[in-house]
DNA sequence: AGAGTCTATAATGTATACATTAATAAATTT
DNA sequence: AAATTTATTAATGTATACATTATAGACTCT
């Protein structure tokens, strides 16, 4: 929210956005559902000016859905939403591995990347799927922070955000992400060569894949939308 | 605004954030300006809440800065934020690219583009700039939108506009823009033949080409920021 | 039973009252 | 004169009243 950069103090607003953004992406809240003004402020347990100021926010974010007179629904990811947002996150992304390259990286900061990928490895072969994940997810987070451009990392974050509900979905289903690791080493040693191209490329080529794979993953289940 | 897609009747808090936003992007509102709700509520001539509603959704987009007890001002733009936000519009556009030669275009669509770009000799042969960068912020604009992917054309609107300011004040201070026109018909070229991978090169090396020149002009001009 | 009309209710956009608190100005002290 | 303290004012976050209007349900007609 616009304000809670600048305050200590929470407000009611920023509180009723967090709790219904926490809500969404934890699945308490579902597409199902449809709630108004009134019982999102009876749920929240405020007025309703925090919590319809909380509402418009999230529907700009892309969270949820606003019906007039309807109130909100948590808004429903097709398909083509998905596919929307894997193609921005894949050209974001590729723009942070040549951004990386190009303004160079600390030791310490290959060595955190390093770490994440090894973190991979080891949570691979344990076969922990939900702890390569969260791996996996902090590679990807440093990839964007490191490119040090805030308004990127504010944009993948919220693109994150939009698709989280389907990745969690569709985590167990996925085929054992062994290429991952490696394309993730690769993007580091171009990286580290300062080749901006080469580390696009090679991202790129990764988030197509992986985007390409759970399209077909879920038109394979046949889940047109959650 | 969230709701405005779906109803036929504008609310005051969409004419606000219009009103605004026109009078931002027309350098009507300066960042030297500081100006509470109540002050804006005056100036908007309505009353405080749909006008703190539109100042909360321009905040997030960008466009003002809201400071507590102080209300808005319009966010100057640093040397440092156009870096990043011509960064982002590169990556994008480029990406865009990309995606018009993955998915392939209509005659009609590039019959418009080649539109685009003659207007563009036209007007670069009359030393008419205005209209240059008009057909030039069309062709921008179609590469976008024929990529096919709503949010992907949001975000670069978004960016469009924050950056609006900046590159109206540099359009005359530009060295005349004779490479611009090639670099866009090459990229239609790419786009017809379905090389992906050419697009986005030719696209991306042309919006870092521009970007660099324009960091370098309003660096040479001594703007820390507008 | 289905279509059309009418009425009551509910949702929401907006205005404004109110409480809180940060900022500013005035008063006091050193 | 400068620093500190105190009082006042103003900004804003929130609650709620109110007006408007869309929706749903009841009623009537065919």
């Amino acid at each position: 929210m616009a304000l809670k950069a600048v305050k200590t103090k929470v407000s009611l607003a920023d509180k009723a956005y967090r709790e219904l953004k926490r809500k969404i992406l934890d699945n308490e809240l579902h597409s199902s559902q449809q709630m108004t003004e009134a019982e999102v402020s009876v749920l929240l347990n405020m007025s309703r000016t925090p919590t319809r100021e909380a509402m418009l926010q999230l529907a700009n974010e892309g969270l949820i859905e606003l019906k007039p007179r309807h109130g909100m629904r948590v808004k429903p990811i097709s398909i083509d939403d998905m596919q929307e947002i894997y193609e921005i996150l894949t050209g974001l992304e590729s723009t942070a591995a040549a951004l990386c390259a190009t303004k160079g990286l600390t030791e310490e900061q290959l060595s955190l990347m390093h770490d994440a990928v090894d973190t991979m490895n080891k949570t691979l072969d344990q076969d922990n799927l939900t702890e390569w994940a969260k791996a996996d997810e902090q590679f990807h987070r440093y990839l964007v922070e490191f490119a040090d451009n805030n308004r990127l990392t504010s944009l993948v974050s919220n693109f994150i955000e939009q698709s989280h509900r389907f990745r969690m979905l569709t985590l167990k289903m996925r085929p054992k992400p062994t290429n991952s690791n490696k394309d993730h080493l690769d993007v580091i040693s171009a990286i580290e060569l300062r080749d901006s191209e080469k580390a696009r490329l090679i991202h790129h080529q990764h988030r197509e894949k992986s985007g390409r794979m759970l399209i077909a993953l879920i038109k394979e289940v046949g889940l047109n939308h959650i």
